[in-house]
DNA sequence: ACCTGAACACCGTTCAAGT
DNA sequence: ACCTGAACACCGTTCAAGT
């Protein structure tokens, strides 16, 4: 039985999945290849392609995991605006923990599969915020491109950039409390 | 004279620049290559490198380029909704003037740089809001990455690979809405 | 079944040599 | 001054050959 000769144990999708996102934490999506990965494993290049089809699908794998952590905790009985901020935070927590990947992810949606539930809990939160049902499409879209796309910015360094001092969790907090407030315009 | 073989007349910084800004609108930034721009301008890959020093100062030019265009018209007498609606469809336009440098700059801030007068007419806008100018920084940052976070998920297919039927401008302009309303709260 | 070395078609970039 | 061919150190991926 030919194991691996430099490790003496099997390879199995699921490391090569979390070793992908360990450089990917480290160095960014940008400087992950197939052939870092490898070392990084302590693994002939080519094994990976056993477990693997491509280094597109390992990034597919790899965002769609990612993506399954934005449901937030189920909250119908909240008062919308922390329904809300609930929404915001889980979307900033799970951005922060893989700043590269969030970014990089917002750059290629086709990467990532996203599950069916995602929109629930905006539509929970309009409706709650007696936001009239004709517009939730629109209002949706709109709260989740300024909220995913804020927090790219965020997580790729543009914000940090342009302003020295930042107090990165209070200006997405403001940001936050203008989407509450204009919302709120609905009611 | 050695003048190149292949085309007979000089190659300028100006005609790479342009002929870079070619591909990334047709193809995307991330399928660039020196190799495939030297085609483009039927000329020697190496040959480029007299007129640019690296692929990453070609770019950071060609975005630095597109940032410069990012200035609204001066507008100080308008009501600040006016203004700030104005701010937002400038950045709109250039953002799908060349949707793929657009997300691209946005994941690389490093590359771009910006002059000093763009924050001006954010803050022309918040003082006309009568925003209490201890806050202008904070809720500077919290639009400017929400407007260009927003374009940058448009931009990208983001938003329109989520939900089928969507009219992107109308969105877009639900969004500035949501904005507008929310800073009014700071009236 | 799992691994691997060589090979192919790509990259960005350096450098010595050409005109 | 401007151009160029060969070369170097990288990529992702295929495939025939090994165990």
């Amino acid at each position: 039985m030919a194991v691996n000769a430099r490790r003496g144990r099997p390879l199995s999708a699921e490391e090569i999945h979390l070793a992908a996102l360990r450089i990917i934490d480290a160095e960014g999506v940008e400087r992950l290849s197939m052939r870092k990965l490898a070392a990084e494993l302590d693994v002939n290049p080519m094994s990976l392609y056993h477990h693997v089809p491509s280094k597109t699908a390992l990034l597919q794998h790899v965002c769609s995991m990612n993506a399954k952590s934005l449901l937030p905790p189920p909250n119908e009985g909240a008062p919308w605006q922390r329904q809300l901020r609930e929404i915001a935070d889980t979307y900033r927590r799970i951005a922060r923990e893989h700043p590269s990947l969030w970014s990089y992810a917002q750059l290629h949606p086709e990467l990532t599969h996203r599950e069916e539930g995602l929109w629930e809990a905006f539509n929970d939160c309009l409706r709650a915020a007696g936001v009239p049902k004709e517009r939730f499409a629109q209002i949706r879209i709109a709260l989740f491109g300024m909220v995913a796309g804020y927090l790219s910015a965020e997580a790729a360094g543009l914000l940090a950039a342009n302003d020295d001092q930042v107090d990165t969790e209070a200006a997405f907090q403001t940001a936050v409390d203008l989407l509450i407030t204009g919302l709120d315009g609905y009611r």
